[in-house]
DNA sequence: CCTATATGGTTCGTATACGAAGGTTTTTGT
DNA sequence: ACAAAAACCTTCGTATACGAACCATATAGG
């Protein structure tokens, strides 16, 4: 990938969203033999985290505005990923579960998402590792 | 905006893409009352740094797929922001150009760029600064 | 010269992003 | 109890992203 020219002027916003598109392509790339996009794996590894969450809470949860986790979702359960239960209570809001196709590949799934960590950060130190993810919170 | 859930899994890819997110998000309602969108801005100061460029030379130099950079182009003539001019010698190529409109605006949009960095680095000390941004550019 | 290949750019298809508007259902304030 | 406000979700419109296919033009190798 081009590196990012030294000539430009020193733009945080700038770096930053080149070192996430780097980062999103190389997973995305990973994702490919899953037919998973990013956010799509995302969206599994919230409800393994949250089983039975509402399309509501997952969107707090994995900071995604309410209209385009709409979207994922649809493409989701038409795939087979995941399914929507209308909660008995209250008619508005819908839980969401991941199925069996999803819950066999969870593992690999899991540990592809941690090597692609690890390759990301493969060049920092430990205290650059500790230091960078900090900073990140920070910005949140 | 909901502060990332300390609770999630440990995971970089996901810190980037949500710092991105909210820097993204904020330049993004400051350059609201330009009617220019945060690529848009990009492409300006692309274009004052290299006047001339080709496409396919800024793309490299913003880092852009030429696919996307082909749309964003397309509107920012339309809204009279740049215009294309085609090279007399090899007819592939076109060279860009700011307009009158664009260079008006100029200084006022720089500097809103410098004020977004400064507000998005507020809460670093002047070392977080440099070393955030150092291995920021690692990444890239 | 002339064809195979490479380069520049556009177009298409699919998937984010997200503001805004709309429909349904629930909660709130009086 | 009831109108107003809030919460949940969908839909629409616009703007990225980017792989892939495509067209036009250039360049290279024989």
């Amino acid at each position: 990938m081009t590196p990012v020219s030294k000539n430009i002027p020193d733009c945080t916003i700038f770096l930053l969203a080149k070192a996430y598109q780097k980062a999103h392509g190389r997973f995305k790339a990973m994702l490919r033999p899953y037919d998973l996009t990013n956010l799509q794996h995302l969206v599994l590894e919230g409800l393994w985290y949250r089983e039975g969450v509402t399309a509501a809470d997952l969107g707090k949860l994995l900071i995604l505005d309410k209209a385009t986790l709409s979207g994922i979702l649809d493409r989701m359960i038409d795939a087979g990923w995941i399914r929507k239960e209308r909660d008995p209570g209250d008619k508005r809001l819908y839980h969401l579960f991941t199925t069996e196709k999803a819950n066999i590949a969870k593992q690999e799934l899991i540990d592809l998402r941690v090597k692609a960590n690890e390759k990301l950060l493969s060049r920092f130190t430990e205290e650059e590792r500790t230091i960078f993810k900090r900073l990140l919170r920070e910005l949140t």
